[in-house]
DNA sequence: GATTGTTGAATTGTTGAACATTTTCGCCGG
DNA sequence: CCGGCGAAAATGTTCAACAATTCAACAATC
């Protein structure tokens, strides 16, 4: 992707991961191109490539809007999570990435311990990628960054809640505890287990 | 997607799964753009979206090649598809979505009666895209659907063997009699037998 | 009063041309 | 043989225009 629209698209996903765009708001190309000062092709561009991310939808015609979940969507995302994580995490990993995911557990440790909630949603998000990598392969980081990505759309309302992720930091780290002893079926069974819990708490956030 | 340019990906999505673009070869923006009749601002939507299929490459300021993989690309898809497959299989499916696989089993058989190679091919990757279907999600089966397209960019070599795909008929169907028999463990186990004996073979045939 | 056309402005879709930037490649001198 | 020079070619980006579509306001009809 050439420079500028990829310059362009990250912008645009940092607003939107930032909650500066709302999922369902409009982006309107004339807008966008005077406000970065690029052209309207180069902004169609990066529409093209959040498209893909499923971050925004197009809608043909009537433009472009910021993507915004359904509950179904929820649990739709919740069955590719437990297709690549859980094959990933049988699987096992090699001693550096296993390590990797020990990095993530000790940052949300830091991050609780410093009440840093926006810290703790990220190591959180680093910890599943981590379990992702295990597998090494280049594809399903792909497919788990942008599964990750969709998440953050819908995080903002769950994160009102505090301390939810409080009870999430120790299924990490049993989580991890079991792959470290390698007893990756154990640490499958947990991960089950965590998914299931997380799948009903977003969906009750978001049936209201 | 605006409706030009999706005709035009279709067009080059078309091409390319035939053959008659190999892997490697480069597209020029002009002279697709006069040979379809469409600006070059279209062109460039349409590479994006291809791009985001995986079927071609764009490297920056050289241009956009019709995607090729390596062996360890061949692996890597092995991964994704052990990870989504299994996964759909695991979890079962309704009565109707298991109808589909074996519909999409008696295709392989008359394709196989007719020696239509090509269709057996076809009837091959409707059957594990109605195996993954069976987990009724949007997002699995775009994923999977990707994969496929990806896989057909390397059957052209390894069809040439003819015959090999009665091998794997034959364990298509006693994946789907495991189904429909409601044992989703031991369908998940003769479809992880058939992925590995798959992937050896596609890598076997790349090594040459 | 509610549904149905109609009109016109706003937005997206698509084109074509122009220019900047980068790569490619032949060529020439060493 | 080769390292650099420069022209040609291809991509990256912008700009301006027009076509096609949507949308909202308003008129018309029942």
């Amino acid at each position: 992707m050439p420079a500028v629209a990829t310059r362009v698209a990250s912008e645009l996903r940092l607003q939107i991961a930032e909650g500066a765009l709302l999922p369902g708001a409009k982006l309107k190309e004339e807008a966008l191109s005077e406000e970065l000062g690029v052209s309207r092709n180069t902004v169609r561009e990066a529409f093209a490539e959040l498209a893909s991310e499923r971050l925004v939808v197009r809608q043909p015609n009537r433009g472009v809007f910021v993507a915004s979940l359904e509950v179904s969507d929820i649990h739709d995302v919740y069955i590719v999570r437990r297709a690549i994580e859980v094959s990933a995490v049988r699987g096992g990993g090699s001693i550096e990435s296993i390590a990797a995911v020990r990095a993530a557990v000790e940052e949300g440790k830091r991050a609780a311990k410093a009440g840093d909630s926006e810290g703790l949603g990220s190591a959180n998000a680093h910890f599943h990628g981590a379990l992702v990598a295990m597998a090494g392969s280049e594809r399903l980081n792909v497919i788990m960054s942008q599964v990750l990505a969709e998440m953050r759309l819908f995080f903002h309302k769950a994160s009102i809640d505090g301390g939810f992720y409080q009870d999430y930091l120790a299924d990490n780290d049993q989580i991890c505890k079991a792959l470290e002893a390698g007893d990756n079926d154990l640490a499958a069974e947990r991960l089950l287990s965590y998914l299931a819990r997380s799948e009903e708490h977003q969906t009750a956030v978001h049936a209201s």
